[in-house]
RNA sequence: GGGGGAAUGGCGGAAUCGGCAGACGCAUCGGACUUAAAAUCCGAAGCCUUCGAUGGCGUGGGGGUUCGAGCCCCCCUUCCCCCACCA
C-alpha cells in the first residue's frame, strides 16, 4: 500500500477530505430548503441510532452510505433533499450504559452522541446537521409530551391495572415486544408476570387500519407479512358455556363449526374462574399445578411444553347447542398451561379431532376424540389415526351436517346468536401498548395526579415537564420508580388552580421519541410546535426509509400508529409515514473455529496457505461467517478503515461488498482493491511524475466530436453511466462501483484520450459514491463550482448501444462456435 | 412447528425478457520495469482431458417444461434471519 506521503501529485485522500467537507458545508450544499424552494422535494431517512458507548460500526455505516449516495444523487438531479440525522437517546440502552459506567446518562449520552457525530462526519455523509435532533433534549421531549397529550385527549392513553412483564434485574416493566421467551430483549434477564397500574396506549383501536393500510405501501413483502402476523387478526366466535356448578365460561374459537366435537374444555391456570369451580377432590392437584405454572419462567413453560401437561378441575360445562340431557353435552373442564391467559378469553373449547394441540392433550390424558369434520379426498383424518385441522365437510354435527367448513362456521354462528349464547368475534394478537416504565432516563408524563384521584394533563405552556436532576437514578430495590425519590419534584401544584398535585413518576418507553422524529426533522427549529403544518405538507411523507429488518414490528408499528393518530387529529396529511421502506442487509464477519467447532477470536488467527491456522500452534482452523461480536474481536470501526485507506475507499468498499439488501461478510482483505481503484482513477487525471496538478489536456475542451480512442472512451462512459443509473433501482451499488472500475481500466490504457468533457461527467457520476476524490479532481481541473452540485450526468443514448456484437451460434441448443469479431 | 431469504470458481460477488455463465474485485501464477524489493503496468486463470487448439463436464442434489434453464415448474438437502402452544 502506498503511503500518504511524498509528492503532492500522489493520491493522498486524507490531505483533502476535510477540506472538501468544509467547502460543502460552507456552500450549504446539504441544507434542505423546505417550503418555497421551487424544487420537487425528496425525503430520504435513516433509522436514527441509539448512541451507544461502543460507537458506530461498519454495519451501521452500510445503510448510511447507501442513503447518502441516494441523497447526493437526488440533489444533483435538482431535488430539494431532506437527509437528516439524530439520536434516539432516551431509553434502556442509554440508561444501562450510564449505570455500568457509574455516570449520569446526560453526560454519557452527550459524549456518545459527540462520538457518533464525529464518526458520521468522518464518513463524509451529507446530512443536514442544522436539523440534528436528540430525543433526550428538553427542546425535543417537550414536543413528545405534547403529542402524548394528543393521544390522551383522543382517549388513546389510559391507566390500567394489568398483568405486566416485570424484569427483576432491570427493575422495570417491559412491553410484550421487549420480552422474548420470558426474558428481556435487552440483557436476556428473566421476567415474570405481575399486576401493576400502568399507562397503556390503545393501539388495538387502530389494528384494522394498521393492517389494511399495509397494502398500499412500497415495503418489502416480508416486513408486511411480519406486521400482519404480529397484528394477528383472526375471525371466529365467542361462545358461552354454562357450568354445571353455576355461572358460565366464555371461550374464543376460530372454528365454531367444530362445536359438536368439543369433548373437553381448558382454562389457563391463571383464569380467575378456576378458584371457584374446582371440586374439593381436585383442589390440591389444581392449586399445585397453578402454583408451579406461576413460578416457572415463561421460558421453562414453553420449553417444557413439548409435553402437554394439565390437571382436571372436577368441574363440568354444558355444550350450549346440545340438549343438556344429551350425554355428549357434558364436558370436563381442565386447566393446562398451553392455554394462554393473555390471548382470547384465556379459555378454550377443546376439539381434539381437529386441533393438533388438543389432540395431543387428549391422547396424553385419555380424553374422548370425536370426528366432526370429514377431510377432503386424499387427506388423512381420524380414520388414519391423525388429527385433521383443515377444512372439510361437517359430520355428526346435527344442523351443520353436510356443510362445507366456511358455511358450517356461518351456520354455527347464526345458531349461537339465535340462542344468545355466543357471537361472531374478531380477535387480535396485538394488545394495547404498555407505555410506562419505572425508569429515570425517559420522558416524564405531562400529567398531574390530583388529590381527588383524577388525572389531568398539564397545559402546553407548562411543558416541558423536565426530568429532575438526580444523582442516583438507579432503579429502587423495591421496584418503585427512581423519580418517586425526587420528592420536591413529585409534590407540586396545578398551575391553573394552585391545587396540590403529584407528578407521575413513570417515564415513557424508549420508543416514544422515535414515534415522530421523522416529523421533527421537517421543522427541527420550531420551538412552538412539534412541526408546522406547512413543513409537514411540504416534506411528508418520507420517500425512502432505510434501516435494519430488526425493526420490522416494534418501531415500524408504533410509528405507524402515532402517525395515524396525528392524521386523525389533522396534524399530518398522509395516512402513512414511510412510503418506501428498504432493509439493508446485515454485515457479518468471518470467524474461525477449530476441529471441535469452538470459535477462535480473530486476533489469534493467521492465514496459512489456502487456509487458516491458530497463531503459535499452527493448528488448522475453518473459516465461517457469523454476526460481528465483541467476543470474537471481529467488530470493525469505520474510523480505523478510513484512517488507513481514506474515506472514499471505505465508502466504496461498503457498497462494493454486494447488493445493499444482502447480508454479507466484511473482508478486510478486499478493501485495498477499492483503494487501488481510486489510485488508478487518480492517475488517469494526474501525472504523478509531472509538476502540474492535473494532466494539461484536461484543462481545455477538445475540439469536435471524439475520435478514435476518445470515441471508444465515450462509448465506455455511456455504458458506465447507464449501469450506474440502473444500480439505483435495486440499490445494488456494487454493480455501479464495478462499472466505474471497468471504465477506469479502459481509460488507464489511454489517459491522454480522456477528454475534459468525459472527465467531468465521470467525476460527477462518481461524486455520490466517492465524493472527496471527485471534488478534488474537479478542482484540479479548474471546473467551476462544486462537483457535488453538478447536474447528474445521463448516458448519451447514441453511444450506449454497441454497434458491433458477437453473435453466438447454437446447434441443437449447444453452443457450437463463437466467431471472434476482429478487434480493431 | 410457521414465515421470510439464500445456495454460482480458492473467496466476495456479476449475468435486462429464458439466449456466449463467472463482469468487477480479492487471493494466486507469469511477464515488463528495477541492482533488488515494494509500487506500477501488461497478461493467465471454472474443473477434467490435452504439448496445444479441439473435446468433455459445470450455477447445492434429483426430476420436468423448452430449440435453449443459474433464471420457469415439482421434489429434496443445507445455511441465515424472524416468529413460535395465538385456540
Amino acid at each position: 500500500m502506498s503511503q500518504d506521503a511524498g509528492s503532492p501529485n500522489q493520491y493522498q485522500p486524507r490531505s483533502f477530505e476535510s477540506r472538501h467537507q468544509a467547502r460543502w458545508e460552507e456552500a450549504g450544499l446539504h441544507r434542505a430548503v423546505g417550503p418555497g424552494s421551487g424544487k420537487p422535494k425528496y425525503y430520504v431517512l435513516d433509522m436514527f441510532p441509539y448512541p451507544s458507548g461502543s460507537g458506530l460500526h461498519v454495519g451501521h455505516a452500510l445503510g448510511y452510505v447507501g442513503t447518502d449516495i441516494v441523497a447526493r444523487k437526488k440533489r444533483m438531479e435538482g431535488y430539494d433533499v431532506l437527509h437528516p440525522m439524530g439520536w434516539d437517546a432516551f431509553g434502556l440502552p442509554a440508561e444501562q450504559y450510564a449505570i455500568q459506567t457509574g455516570r449520569h446518562p446526560r453526560q454519557t449520552t452527550d459524549e456518545n452522541t459527540a462520538n457518533f457525530r464525529r464518526q458520521l462526519k468522518n464518513i463524509g455523509l451529507s446530512y443536514d446537521w442544522s436539523r440534528e435532533v436528540d430525543t433526550s433534549h428538553e427542546g425535543y421531549y417537550k414536543h413528545t409530551q405534547k403529542l402524548f397529550k394528543t393521544l390522551h385527549e383522543r382517549g388513546l392513553a389510559y391507566r390500567a391495572e394489568v398483568p405486566v412483564w416485570w424484569c427483576e434485574e432491570l427493575k422495570t416493566v417491559l412491553a410484550n415486544e421487549e420480552v422474548i421467551n420470558g426474558r428481556s430483549e435487552r440483557g436476556n434477564h428473566p421476567c415474570v408476570r405481575r399486576p401493576l397500574k400502568q399507562w397503556m396506549l390503545k393501539i388495538t383501536a387502530y389494528a384494522d387500519r394498521l393492517l389494511a393500510d399495509l397494502d398500499g405501501l412500497d415495503w418489502p413483502e416480508s416486513i408486511k407479512i411480519q406486521q400482519r402476523e404480529w397484528i394477528g387478526r383472526s375471525e371466529g366466535a365467542s361462545i358461552r358455556f354454562r357450568l354445571e356448578a353455576g355461572g358460565e365460561v366464555e371461550v374464543y374459537t376460530t372454528r365454531p363449526d367444530t362445536l359438536w366435537g368439543a369433548t373437553f374444555m381448558v382454562l389457563a391456570p391463571e383464569h380467575p374462574l378456576v378458584e371457584r369451580i374446582v371440586t374439593a377432590a381436585q383442589r390440591g392437584a389444581v392449586e399445585a399445578y397453578a402454583a408451579a405454572a406461576r413460578s416457572k419462567s415463561e421460558l421453562e413453560r414453553t420449553e417444557l411444553s413439548k409435553e402437554k401437561t394439565g390437571v382436571f378441575t372436577g368441574a363440568h360445562a354444558l355444550n350450549p347447542l346440545l340438549d343438556p340431557a344429551d350425554p355428549l353435552a357434558r364436558i370436563p373442564v381442565w386447566i393446562a398451561d398451553y392455554v394462554l391467559w393473555g390471548y382470547g378469553t384465556g379459555a378454550i373449547m377443546a376439539v381434539p379431532g381437529h386441533d393438533e394441540r388438543d389432540f395431543e392433550f387428549a391422547r396424553k390424558h385419555g380424553l374422548a376424540v370425536r370426528e366432526v369434520v370429514r377431510p377432503p379426498q386424499g387427506e388423512k383424518g381420524l380414520a388414519d389415526g391423525a388429527c385433521f385441522s383443515g377444512e372439510g365437510v361437517a359430520v355428526a354435527s346435527g344442523p351443520l351436517d353436510g356443510l362445507a367448513t366456511p358455511a358450517a362456521k356461518a351456520r354455527a354462528i347464526a345458531l349461537l346468536e339465535e340462542r344468545g349464547v355466543g357471537a361472531k368475534k374478531t380477535t387480535y394478537k396485538l394488545r394495547d401498548w404498555l407505555f410506562s416504565r419505572q425508569r429515570y432516563w425517559g420522558e416524564p408524563f405531562p400529567l398531574l395526579h390530583l388529590e381527588d384521584g383524577t388525572v389531568v394533563p398539564l397545559p402546553d405552556d407548562a411543558l416541558p415537564v423536565l426530568l429532575p436532576a438526580m444523582d442516583d437514578f438507579k432503579p429502587s430495590p423495591d421496584g418503585s420508580a427512581p423519580l418517586a425519590r425526587a420528592k420536591d419534584w413529585v409534590e407540586t401544584r396545578d398551575p391553573r388552580t394552585g391545587a396540590k398535585a403529584r407528578r407521575d413518576t413513570d417515564t415513557m418507553p424508549g420508543w416514544a421519541g422515535s414515534c415522530w422524529y421523522w416529523l421533527r426533522f421537517m421543522d427541527a427549529a420550531n420551538d412552538q410546535q412539534p412541526f408546522s403544518k406547512e413543513a409537514e405538507s411540504y416534506w411528508g411523507p418520507v420517500d425512502l426509509y432505510v434501516g435494519g429488518a430488526s425493526h420490522a414490528v416494534m418501531h415500524l408499528l408504533y410509528a405507524r400508529f402515532w402517525h395515524k393518530v396525528f392524521f386523525d387529529a389533522g396534524l399530518v396529511h398522509t395516512k402513512e409515514p414511510f412510503q418506501k421502506l428498504f432493509n439493508q442487509g446485515m454485515v457479518t464477519a468471518f470467524a474461525y473455529e477449530d476441529e471441535s467447532g469452538r470459535l477462535v477470536a480473530s486476533d489469534e488467527v493467521e492465514a496459512k496457505g489456502d487456509g487458516f491456522a491458530r497463531k503459535g500452534s499452527g493448528e488448522g482452523l475453518f473459516q465461517i461467517v457469523t454476526k460481528m461480536a465483541k467476543s470474537l474481536k471481529n467488530v470493525v470501526n469505520p474510523d480505523d478503515i478510513i484512517e488507513e485507506y481514506g474515506c472514499d475507499a471505505f465508502r466504496l468498499y461498503e457498497m462494493f461488498m454486494g447488493p445493499l439488501a444482502d447480508s454479507k461478510p466484511w473482508n478486510p482483505r478486499d478493501i485495498p482493491g477499492c483503494r487501488r481503484f481510486l489510485e488508478r482513477l487518480w492517475r488517469v487525471f494526474v501525472d504523478e511524475k509531472a509538476e502540474e496538478p492535473v494532466r494539461t489536456h484536461l484543462l481545455a475542451d477538445a475540439a469536435g466530436e471524439p475520435q478514435g480512442e476518445s470515441l471508444a472512451l465515450e462509448k465506455a462512459l455511456a455504458k458506465t453511466l447507464a449501469r450506474v443509473e440502473e444500480s439505483f433501482t435495486h440499490f445494488n451499488f456494487n454493480v455501479a462501483v464495478a462499472a466505474f472500475m471497468t471504465f477506469v481500466n479502459e481509460a488507464t490504457k489511454a489517459p491522454q484520450a480522456l477528454t475534459r468533457s468525459q472527465g467531468r461527467r465521470l467525476l460527477a457520476a462518481l461524486s455520490p459514491f466517492a465524493p472527496h476524490v471527485a471534488e478534488e479532481l474537479w478542482q484540479r481541473m479548474r471546473c467551476e463550482g462544486l462537483c457535488a452540485a453538478e447536474p447528474w450526468p445521463r448516458a448519451d443514448p447514441r453511444h450506449a448501444i454497441d454497434d458491433e456484437i458477437d453473435l453466438p451460434v447454437q446447434v441443437n441448443g449447444k453452443l457450437r462456435a463463437t466467431p471472434k469479431a476482429p478487434k480493431d
